[in-house]
DNA sequence: TAAAATATTGGACAGTGTTCATTTTCGTGG
DNA sequence: CCACGAAAATGAACACTGTCCAATATTTTA
């Protein structure tokens, strides 16, 4: 998956690779979807553990390591991050519990930061703050990803992101103003 | 491509439905990226006229009904609209010339609301913080429409951007201290 | 060793993008 | 009205895809 991406991903060319016939893969996984599911899983697992070890490194300014962590690994395995939003399963499916375990743990890793990171008064807030910032951040790692942060002179998407996590953060802090 | 979505669309269905056969489709449009491509800059074309549409309804607020008008685009498109982004050019090459104005046009529509909503001081940087703010509202729009927001809890996507805009452009006022 | 359970196979099917020699259609000058 | 050249449209052929599933092979159990 990360060698050729989603697009050109192919069940056939893993069996194949592996040495096993295109029948066992849809009798281990069941169907296309659950094998990249499975896979997509399993990034998450390799992400969570990079944004982990580079968090462990770190005393001071871990938000600012965390998305370093989050930029650094989508541009080590570019096809294999873009895969994890490139699928979407069917409109009604729910994604597996196991895969929205993973997606939920990298979420508590970067909650407790955020959370460490904000004034007292405002860490009950700091799951909504979370996804939020996450979701920014997230913007800007796509738009470096895809290209259209070049096609609009964007040079240092990651600094970019950083400043706008900085702002919302002291924005949380005691003696000021915005709500939510 | 509104129907069925980038990973169920198929060129020969097209031909199909428009009373043509494929090899017509790939007479004019040259390959299957070029006639996405196409398709894709039609959407974005789509997409700035709903902008435009929203915004000359507006005199106050202009910021929050283009942030809106983002996401009532994305969910009246889900399709289309992820279409944009779930495609990619091969590694090498970039986007024509067309497209890319496209891009840009939806651009410059926002920076210059943005750059209304600055401090003099600050209207220099307009073009780099709207950039940064664009990626902002995408990835809430992202993780509102491709699920993450719902596995993490978040029931209210637009407005949590609109908080990160509003803090953003808060803190470019006067009498402020973030930097960029 | 025999029987039952499990794992693996690969052919068949309907679909895809891509190419391109062939055919059809159209516009224009005689 | 016809003929001829240019432009437009065709669809068969190719190599690939996901999907299914009866048949086969292997392993475990009795």
């Amino acid at each position: 998956m990360d060698e050729v991406g989603f697009a050109h991903f192919s069940a056939r060319e893993v069996a194949k690779r592996i040495g096993y016939s295109i029948g066992t893969i849809y009798n281990v996984f069941g169907s296309y979807d659950a094998f990249i599911l499975a896979i997509n899983g399993r990034t998450l697992a390799l992400w969570r553990d990079h944004l982990v070890r580079r968090l462990e490194k770190v005393q001071q300014d871990r938000l600012r390591a965390a998305i370093t962590a989050y930029f650094e690994f989508a541009t080590a395995h570019r096809h294999a991050w873009a895969a994890i939003y490139d699928f979407r399963l069917p409109e009604d499916a729910a994604p597996p519990e196991r895969y929205q375990d993973e997606v939920r743990a990298i979420f508590d890793i970067v909650v407790a930061e955020v959370r460490a990171a904000l004034a007292p008064s405002r860490k009950g807030d700091a799951e909504a703050i979370t996804r939020s910032l996450l979701a920014s951040v997230h913007g800007h790692c796509v738009f470096a990803m895809n290209g259209t942060f070049a096609m609009l002179g964007e040079k240092a998407p990651a600094e970019a992101a950083w400043d706008r996590v900085q702002e919302a953060v002291s924005a949380m802090t005691p003696g000021q103003r915005n709500q939510r």
